[in-house]
RNA sequence: UGACCUGUGGUGUAACUGGCAACACGUCUGACUCUGGAUCAGAAGAGUUCAGGUUCGACCCCUGACAGGUCAACCA
């Protein structure tokens, strides 16, 4: 989708919010100024679902010439914790984007949240209530049935005043009062009937410390925040659809500046689970090794997967916006990902699944250093030197010794092209006696064809990746594939929950042999192994041992050749 | 059976606010190629949940069904 917004014309297509926002710049809404925020609970890591919504807001502020403030929704202490903000401001950071001095924290406003009470409670609109959390369920009613007001309901301003107060200075028990919204429990809107503002939680927040005992819920806090930033657009996924009435009633009867609360459709993807306690869940009960598991949709664990910001910008630039629930194919997030890994990836040659292949009539203990093209698509990258010698090790998926039609690889009597190389053509195949399993090959080269082709111009149609036996280096790779066998784990048959999908396979780690070039190299770039897939260096990487996440596989029509 | 929201190819989004549905992914052909990658060319696939209505004309407006989602935490 063009940006066009900036030069005024007009655009189509254009997603709902960017609709609403357009309008109101047409109209001189808000003096036209854009302003955003992305609001994070530091309770868990963000994942991919997160990604959509930090480019929606962040992304919108950009193209409006606009501000996007980040602001952490702390209102729970008890749930909340440093280390989540600091992964969080990584991430953002790392996906691009900048709130520059704009960090922010609900709970900068206890002070502002706790005054504007005292206007609500001054009011008539506002009250100390002393039921039990269990007693307000009992009386909330349900969607069908109104609910009954609270016996407290009708103290007067001094007393809720002085409640409220005495709320403050930690008079009472955690749960023993609750101050209360005055609405309508008769409301067909839940979120109407009377909902708490605040509760009292002894315990020590990760910012104001021991400063308050009463904290402010969501409802309570989100708008006001809102408020006191100037947010213009207000950005928030479709379960808050019900909330915004509370949202507008709060700000209208403090008597506030009022942003407008947009809801949208959060991001679903297939394969995957993305609530944050069902990823709790698998890291906390092992399923996979932390929340940067390379299998987990977090954004730490696609970081570390070899996902680069690019990528999934663009991902979620192009799954669009809308209110209707969706279930984005991993397809694309991984079209996505090829597309920007193949303008960047250093190729390189590695065997995961050796098969030794002896070249007969090279000489004993010659070895030669061959031009490499580090990057076809991208010639800045230059070439390389990569080691040639007599025994070499080719992939065992390259060799068949009854091949069907159209297999283009190695094959007895068969000739192909070893890239960057020679030409070879297999000779003799060498058997294990026993299990009759291959193991070894046995190949003769054309010298003539060295650097991969032959002055007669003949042609072959195979080209494989290959490594010399003698100067190959050892490295671990970490195979990963979906972390579920089924597209929507959450909808799970009778008597299974989502861990019974999950795929037995998603992780192998198997031993290969890649090019010494990489042994020296630069560590935070991507490559490509030809013909294999995406890898990226996995953090556990160390002096001795080379470890490799594959991040994801080329497209492989071969394979699917073969399938049918 | 309450309120609110949403229904367009397999998937996700469009359709200049009423002029007989477009793009991307995926799928399938074929070309090209020192990666069976990339690239390029092409094809199939929806008549817009359904039924009425308004209109010369409806994906778009109205009515009613049907289907899905959200909401009953002192969570966010």
């Amino acid at each position: 989708m063009e940006n066009t917004a900036k030069d005024g014309k007009i655009e189509k297509g254009i997603h709902f919010i960017h609709q609403i926002i357009e309008d109101d710049l047409k109209n001189g809404k808000n003096e036209k100024r854009i302003h955003t925020r992305f609001p994070p609970e530091p309770n868990g890591y963000l994942h991919i679902g997160h990604a959509k919504s930090i480019c929606l807001n962040f992304g919108t502020a950009e193209k409006y010439n606009g501000l996007c403030n980040l602001r952490f929704d702390d209102t729970n202490p008890v749930k909340e914790d440093v280390e989540y903000v600091d992964s969080i401001k990584e991430d953002i950071q790392w996906l691009g984007f900048s709130w520059d001095n704009r960090e922010y924290y609900a709970s900068d406003y206890f002070g502002k949240l706790y005054e504007y009470a005292l206007i609500l409670i001054k009011k008539g609109k506002a009250y100390v209530c002393d039921m039990t959390a269990e007693e307000m369920s009992n009386s909330r009613g349900t969607p069908t049935v109104p609910g009954k007001e609270s016996h407290w309901r009708n103290r007067s301003v001094e007393e809720n005043l002085d409640l409220f107060e005495r709320m403050r200075m930690g008079e009472f028990k955690d749960g023993e009062k609750t101050l209360r919204a005055k609405i309508d429990m008769a409301s067909p809107n839940m979120h109407m009937r009377d909902p708490v503002m605040y509760r009292i939680i002894n315990a020590r927040h990760h910012r104001t410390g021991d400063k308050w005992c009463i904290y402010p819920m969501y409802d309570y806090a989100h708008g006001q925040s809102d408020s006191v930033e100037s947010i213009t657009h207000s950005i928030c996924t479709l379960e808050f659809e019900v909330h915004r009435p509370l949202y507008d009633w709060f700000i209208k009867e403090i008597g506030i500046y009022a942003p407008r609360q947009i809801e949208f459709a959060r991001l679903n993807l297939n394969y995957t689970v993305m609530s944050k306690r069902k990823l709790l869940e698998l890291v906390k009960e092992k399923y996979v090794n932390g929340w940067d598991d390379p299998r987990m949709p977090t954004i730490c664990g696609l970081r570390r997967r070899g996902y680069t910001p690019e990528s999934i910008r663009n991902f979620a630039d192009i799954v669009g916006v809308a209110k209707r629930d969706n279930a984005i194919d991993v397809a694309l997030l991984e079209h996505c990902l090829r597309e920007d890994l193949n303008k960047k990836a250093i190729r390189v040659m590695g065997v995961l699944n050796p098969l030794k292949v002896v070249i007969d009539n090279y000489p004993e203990g010659k070895d030669e250093l061959l031009d490499a093209i580090n990057n076809p698509e991208d010639e800045s990258a230059g070439k390389r030197k990569v080691p040639f010698s007599k025994v070499i090790y080719i992939e065992k998926d390259d060799f068949m010794e009854n091949p069907p039609k159209k297999y283009f690889r190695l094959s007895p009597g068969n000739e192909v092209r070893l890239r960057y190389a020679y030409f070879i053509r297999c000779t003799q195949v060498v058997k294990d006696e026993k299990t009759d399993d291959i193991i070894e090959v046995h190949c003769t080269y054309d010298p003539a064809s060295k650097g991969g082709n032959s002055p007669d111009g003949r042609k072959v149609q195979g080209t494989i990746h290959w490594v010399s036996a003698e100067y190959a280096v050892k490295a671990e790779v970490r195979l990963y594939d979906r972390l579920f066998i089924k597209e929507n784990p959450d909808d799970s048959e009778e008597g299974k929950d989502f861990k019974d999908y999950l795929n037995p396979d998603s992780l192998r780690i198997i031993t290969g042999y890649v090019e010494p070039f990489l042994k020296n190299t630069d560590r935070d770039m991507k490559y490509q192994f030809e013909r294999i897939g995406y890898f990226c260096f996995d953090k556990d990487t160390s002096p001795e041992k080379l470890v490799f996440n594959r991040t994801v596989t080329l497209k492989d029509s071969w394979a699917k050749m073969a399938a049918k």
